[in-house]
DNA sequence: TATACGATCACCT
DNA sequence: GGTGATCGTATAC
C-alpha cells in the first residue's frame, strides 16, 4: 500500500512511528530503481523546536515545510551534502521528518558506484550518505511523494520486532533536550 | 553587499 | 579524537 496524503497530514510525533519499517522507493531519470527500509528518522517540528529550519519563520528554503505535507524537502548543508526530508502536518503548520538512514534493498549495485565504495554497511546509514547513494539533490525539492513522480513510500507489512531507540538529534546545537531521533538496529 | 556558520563526512593521527 | 573541505542561506550591515 502506498502511503498517501492522509498519512503525512498528521502530527509529526505520530507519523514517525509509522514511518519506521516502511519502504522508500525512488526511481531515477533513467528508470533505475532504488529502495530501502527506513530505519532511522528525526523529527523537526514547529513551533517549540529551536533546531527546526522553520523555527524563525518562512524563507525561500524552508517554505515547502509551511505550504505542504506529503512532499520532499531537500536541503544542502556544509557546502557539499544534501539531506532528505518528508514534510508533515497540515498546511501552514511546518513539520518535517529527516530520513537519516535506510536499509538498502533495490539498486545496491548503483548505490555502491555512486558512493564510490564497496562497503555495504557504509552505504545509506547517514543522511548525506543516503543522498549520495541515491543521487538525491535539490531537483526533488517540492515533489509530491507519489508513484507518478517515481518517489514514494510504501507499507509492506513489516511488523516492528526490534525495540525502537530514542536519542537526542545529531549535529544540532539547539533544543538538544528533545529525544526526537528514533531508530532500530538492523 | 558582506560575513559567519551549518540537521556532515572522510581522512588523518 | 581532531580537522579540513566547501557553499547556500540567513542575518547583519
Amino acid at each position: 500500500m502506498i502511503l498517501n496524503s492522509d498519512f503525512f497530514n498528521r502530527d509529526s510525533l505520530i507519523v514517525w512511528k509509522e514511518l519506521l519499517w516502511k519502504k522508500f522507493n525512488f526511481i531515477d531519470s533513467s528508470w533505475y530503481k532504488f529502495s530501502g527500509i527506513i530505519n532511522e528518522v528525526e523529527i523537526y517540528k514547529w513551533t517549540e523546536d529551536e533546531a527546526s529550519h522553520a523555527y524563525t519563520g518562512k524563507t525561500p528554503r524552508n517554505k515547502v515545510m509551511f505550504e505542504t505535507f506529503w512532499h520532499i524537502y531537500v536541503y544542502f548543508v556544509y557546502g557539499m551534502y544534501n539531506c532528505l526530508n518528508f514534510t508533515t502536518e497540515k498546511t501552514w503548520t511546518p513539520g518535517a521528518i529527516l530520513i537519516r538512514s535506510i536499509i538498502p534493498i533495490d539498486g545496491i549495485e548503483k548505490m555502491l558506484q555512486n558512493r564510490k565504495t564497496k562497503n555495504l554497511s557504509n552505504l545509506t546509514n547517514w543522511p548525506a550518505k543516503l543522498c549520495q547513494a541515491l543521487w538525491i539533490d535539490k531537483s526533488l525539492y517540492w515533489k509530491k511523494l507519489c508513484t507518478k513522480n517515481k518517489i514514494f513510500t510504501e507499507d509492506i507489512n513489516y511488523k516492528i520486532k526490534t525495540p525502537i531507540l530514542e536519542w537526542p538529534r545529531i549535529g544540532i546545537s539547539k533544543a538538544q533536550d528533545k529525544n526526537w531521533r528514533f531508530w532500530f538496529k538492523n
